[in-house]
DNA sequence: CGAAGGAAGCTAATGCCATTAGCTTTTAGC
DNA sequence: GCTAAAAGCTAATGGCATTAGCTTCCTTCG
């Protein structure tokens, strides 16, 4: 009997490619097993758990969407920066959901962690994007959290399928980049508008 | 050995609430029964499936997010609306973090489904809320699944530890509700800001 | 008051899952 | 070619949801 020639970066790569094919909860050790021609036992020589397959995707999903981001900002700014990112991270997910669902519910414990590596090269890119705007110094955390959860809750619904299908899911897409550069376009006044 | 004196609705409870304690992935039959003083087997004489009772949570969550949003906005407008709307869901999730989870992953197939009749409360409310801004028609929709969207993407990380806690998340919050009724409060002008 | 029947509990069993133990085979390096 | 580690295997364990089938309680009706 050949032997497969597994590695862990294969497994994972397996793994992660089950995951947006059958969703992430359906993604058995005995599945991934298959799919890599072995039995599932063998997959132990390779990584040490499910979770830290679950880990490793997330790692994986992370860069993936960094090094696309870094990519998508080449040469952007402003509005252009933000609806490249916005467009670029809204793309992965509905492609990779698997993947996508696997960064969710992580706890990175040190800042060397690879899972805080990737997430900080993701971040690094909605900074970049923030720098095209007037958002003062003490802002910019805030607007960063701003954009992680708008992007992550509509990716989110919109991956569940949680939109009703009266109006279109793009049109909104469009008219929430509008309103997120008119937003950060103008000066903060705190307490202004109402 | 007398009667535990369980009906559906008792098992649901006790579910939320072992969900919001130990969280959602946790909670396994014989941990649910464990607690209602029962055997594993004797739950499906009140419910079909663990898929069931997830669902119920869901409905549950939703029906009393409902109801204290509508409790919430009793009388209020304009930035107040916005406010107590915003921390009502958040304080819910914090509170209830098990609930919530449930809530996510949903499908409702039919209007009458229970969980598209609470879910559909939840979203009157967030309606209420826009009524208070020069939002048109056409907009009102995108506008709805930004709230969402950023509502439940804010909640969703800060649920998950997964903002770093150099800045304090409540002023982001504040910060976030600023933002979004200074954008609602101008009326929406196409392509406008760059 | 007492019997009947359904509801609500129980134990036992099934099949899937992740994981571990311990054995065998391949393959890389000498 | 030999040796030893690496990579595969089968078998076993313990937890899980769920089903089957039995027993007991409690209500209802005669």
């Amino acid at each position: 009997m050949p032997r497969a020639g597994l590695d862990p970066a294969a497994v994972v790569a397996a793994a992660a490619d089950l995951a947006d094919e059958v969703g992430l909860p359906n993604v058995t050790m005995a599945l991934l097993a298959t799919r890599l021609g072995v039995r599932a036992p063998s997959l132990y020589k390779h990584v040490s758990s499910q979770a830290e397959i679950n880990r490793r995707i997330a790692v994986l999903a992370l860069t993936e969407v960094g090094d696309e981001l870094r990519d998508a900002l080449q040469g952007r700014s402003g509005r252009d920066a933000l609806t490249a990112a916005a467009q670029t991270i809204r793309a992965y997910v509905v492609k990779h959901p698997g993947r996508y669902a696997a960064t969710m519910r992580l706890d990175a414990r040190s800042p060397e962690d690879p899972v805080a590596v990737a997430g900080a090269r993701v971040l690094g890119s909605l900074r970049a994007v923030l720098a095209g705007y007037p958002v003062d110094p003490d802002g910019t955390v805030h607007a960063m959290r701003m954009l992680r959860s708008v992007f992550h809750g509509f990716a989110l619904i919109e991956a569940g399928g949680g939109f009703e299908m009266d109006t279109d899911v793009d049109e909104s897409f469009t008219w929430l980049i509008d309103f997120l550069h008119r937003g950060l376009s103008r000066p903060e006044a705190p307490g202004s508008g109402g």
